[in-house]
DNA sequence: AGCGCATACTCAACCGGTAAAGTCCGATTC
DNA sequence: GAATCGGACTTTACCGGTTGAGTATGCGCT
């Protein structure tokens, strides 16, 4: 990539023009003192004039400070674009390094081997600061690498799966049993779960405190199923299980994100069932996609974006020098709307 | 951000271990003639054993090149997370930039002056080799900044739009017609359009377009209004499009993306009317959002990943020197699916 | 033998900043 | 009046690569 701009400006031609030298500059930009007002004013001037910002690249390389942090996505293009999540979670992750005039890297990766790779090596060529990581899974490789590269990050997933890490992360077992628990106290007994992808962390999580939270309310029909997150997959789920038998088929569905929540909304109306009379459903994660639809979806809301920038607030502690910590996020909470009801007797 | 990392190991280590000079071990990790196979293969080994990769930043610096792109979109975060265009769209780009080991840097911005600040300095910082910019509009100021700053961007809108600038752009104007003629051709009178943010190009030029295809079917019953995208708008225009007296009432709606048809289908639902029997909806952009609601929405499909393809292949052609271009990508075609039939007669 | 000429490297300057040490100078201090 | 001191800059040495000019070696050719 090369590039023929306009005549570089670069630090010298501003020092030139303000009758000063490279380090006067330098000071000045860097706002540290050792400078007259005066000086100042006229080096800031002289800048301006001549249309001259540091070089970012020529300034890490001296002060090995690097303004950018990475964050790597794991999973097909073709359900990341559906998924209202991640955007808003790199939008709240934007908020704070704006802040902090650091901007962030992205790539969309095929696997988690892929990811350490890239990881690896963006840290390795002094590309980033640090990382945000994300979608933990159980011995998630990336907690070796990150610790042998002593590369700062941050890990979004609970604690349990991201070992010596500085973790950010939701309650999802407390949210869980949540929703099983409103729905119970609806009336509902045969509660289903259409869950995400098993390999990931957080399904596991949620799917031991689905069990968990059916056992101790005594729920025989509880019954789950992981999916690969995407809208068909959330739709085949549905549709095997509302095919039961009506004295086996769940009166309630709770779904691992909206998208498929919306896709079993599509199923029920195409079988002919009503929400929430014949079947109640549940979203998760809750866009602005469950106030869309008829009925609006109730869900368990989150703020995704202030979690995005909860997690971005951690790397830069990490980065200053933190040491590794566990930063909990507000638990989900219901957002009772118009899918879910008491079932029909 | 200050980073204390293991202990760096820099071209002089690896050329010490290889017992060459770091010219050689810079001339075999660029590919260049000058070395024998052996002394290559000394340097990658030693290299190799000390877990050695250049230092990017040092090379953009001696280099001038800069393997980053810039991508600034410009729209308020919540709906942004919810379009999947601009997730797909990235995916797209993505996968051309892996390709060149290049990789993108990421900003939201809230309006376009924000981004031309933004562009301006990551070029002038030489943070960026070049950039995409999207959703243009009319006397878009981004362009002449590009020009004045001679910085290499692919203009993501028509020609008519992005001035001297290299464009990649689909045929709105024609795809619009082709809508209108379709449910024109489905019996439909009076049709009716919501259509994206008016501030944007694009914007603009479907309006025009549906309006002379309505005059040119002789339609009296067109309309069409504007919004911001946002499933809300889509649903407020829905709404007060069908609340209109029953002789007044739009027997079919195309949307500007899928995100309101589907906010068309709830307002539908919730006031009791059929789709398709009482109204048809068309969508655009076609995700997989439109495959998961009952009925499924018929959709101006979009090969949105292969556009953000062409539009880094196009931008890298930009930065090797091309001239000036225009790249129109494959027009947009009709999916016919559940969401759209003749009128109840 | 002598010359030209690849080939295979080395060397030193340079990219555009930062940072620590050094210089200059006027104001205090004793 | 010499010594001290601190503020305001300047100098210089990097940061970790690239690059072009320079050098040593070997080989073919007359």
């Amino acid at each position: 990539m090369t590039a023929a701009p306009s005549p570089r400006v670069t630090i010298k031609d501003v020092a030139a023009r303000a009758g000063v030298s490279k380090g006067a500059v330098s000071l000045a930009f860097n706002h540290k003192p050792g400078l007259s007002e005066a000086t100042r004013d006229r080096i800031f001037a002289a800048a301006q004039e001549l249309g001259w910002e540091p070089n970012l690249t020529a300034r890490s390389l001296s002060s090995s400070r690097v303004d950018v942090v990475g964050l790597a996505i794991c999973r097909p293009a073709r359900m990341l674009g559906l998924e209202p999540f991640y955007m808003e979670f790199v939008s709240g992750v934007e908020s704070v390094l704006t802040e902090h005039s650091c901007s962030l890297l992205l790539r969309l990766v095929r696997h988690v081997g892929e990811e350490v790779a890239l990881q690896e090596s963006w840290w390795r060529g002094r590309q980033i600061g640090g990382s945000i990581l994300v979608d933990f899974r159980a011995d998630d490789p990336r907690v070796a690498a990150a610790e042998r590269l002593g590369m700062p990050v941050v890990a979004v997933g609970h604690p349990s799966l991201t070992g010596s890490l500085t973790s950010v992360w939701t309650d999802d077992a407390t949210a869980v049993t949540e929703a099983v628990r409103y729905l119970a106290a609806l009336g509902h007994r045969r509660i289903a779960r259409v869950g995400g992808a098993a390999a990931l962390g957080h399904t596991v999580i949620r799917t031991a405190a689905f069990d968990a939270a059916a056992r101790s309310l005594g729920l025989a029909g509880a019954r789950q199923v992981a999916t690969d997150y995407s809208g068909e997959a959330g739709a085949r789920a549905t549709r095997s299980m509302l095919t039961a038998a009506p004295s086996d088929r769940p009166t309630a569905i709770v779904y691992d994100n909206d998208i498929m929540a919306v896709a079993g909304l599509g199923v029920a109306a195409e079988m002919g069932l009503g929400v929430p009379g014949d079947v109640s459903l549940l979203a998760w994660d809750d866009s602005q996609l469950c106030r869309l639809t008829h009925p609006t979806l109730s869900a368990m809301s989150h703020d995704v974006h202030g979690f995005g920038a909860e997690a971005a607030r951690t790397l830069f502690g990490v980065i200053a020098g933190s040491g590794p910590g566990s930063h909990p996020v507000p638990t989900p909470v219901l957002t009772p709307r118009g899918s879910t009801a008491p079932p029909r007797s």
